[in-house]
DNA sequence: CACCAGGAATGTA
DNA sequence: TACATTCATGGT
């Protein structure tokens, strides 16, 4: 017989289901990441979360100069204090994220989008994770590592997204795992100025296979 | 000191 | 549609 842990392979452990407040943290995350290390964003959580200020309810009621100066770290922190603002009210209005995030899933991506201060990568971000909604994030990382490999443009997210989309199964912790092992190449291999050197798909890109 | 880091909105041609 | 500019802090 072959032997299986269960029916989901091995390499992709499940996950106990994310609780209402976790489900809020990573949209803030979400929001706060923007154009920004995550780094810088974790010190404005560990504000939020130190001023009891890292829910949506908490986050609504917070004066916004307030908030502001919490989330100060993660920089632009202007306009993400009033985009957390009103991605909170929004939500807030529609239930708990879980229920809302769990209808049709092309309406709730246009829906996200028309928040201000959600683009594609922050909207796909909270389907996926907070969510987990099958829908695969394309960042900055994606969009270079599948630019130099010549998989889509390396401007062109909905490509990005397709092609991704079309060439893996559809799951969430995949989509989760295969994002996060592209995050890890970007920063070992496939950096601003490509570290080509020991990369494992050099052959398979431009940057390598010319030197 | 220059540059970059897991974006998005706005204005212009 | 395709760019350019603006927003802003912290690390290297």
């Amino acid at each position: 017989m072959t032997p299986r842990a269960g029916k989901r392979p091995v390499y992709l452990p499940g996950r106990r289901e994310l609780s209402a407040r976790q489900r809020e943290e990573v949209c803030v995350g979400a929001i706060l990441t923007q154009n920004t290390n995550w780094g810088n964003v974790e010190s404005a959580l560990v504000r939020l979360n130190e001023a009891r200020a890292l829910g949506l309810k908490e986050l609504r009621a917070l004066p916004l100069r307030r908030l502001e100066s919490l989330i100060r770290t993660s920089g632009y922190f202007r306009q993400k204090a009033k985009k957390l603002k009103l991605f909170a009210r929004h939500a807030l209005g529609r239930g708990s994220l879980k229920e809302w995030l769990s209808g049709d899933l092309r309406e709730r991506r246009e829906e996200l989008l028309g928040l201000w201060g959600v683009g594609p990568e922050t909207a796909d971000s909270v389907l996926l994770y907070a969510g987990e909604r099958p829908v695969f994030v394309v960042d900055a990382y994606t969009l270079r590592i599948g630019g130099r490999l010549g998989w889509f443009g390396q401007t062109d997210y909905d490509r990005a997204q397709r092609f991704l989309q079309g060439g893996l199964p559809r799951s969430v912790p995949l989509y989760n795992e295969f994002h996060a092992l592209l995050v890890a190449h970007a920063k070992r291999h496939c950096r601003t100025t490509p570290v080509c050197a020991g990369c494992p798909v050099r052959r398979l890109c431009r940057h390598g296979s010319k030197k």
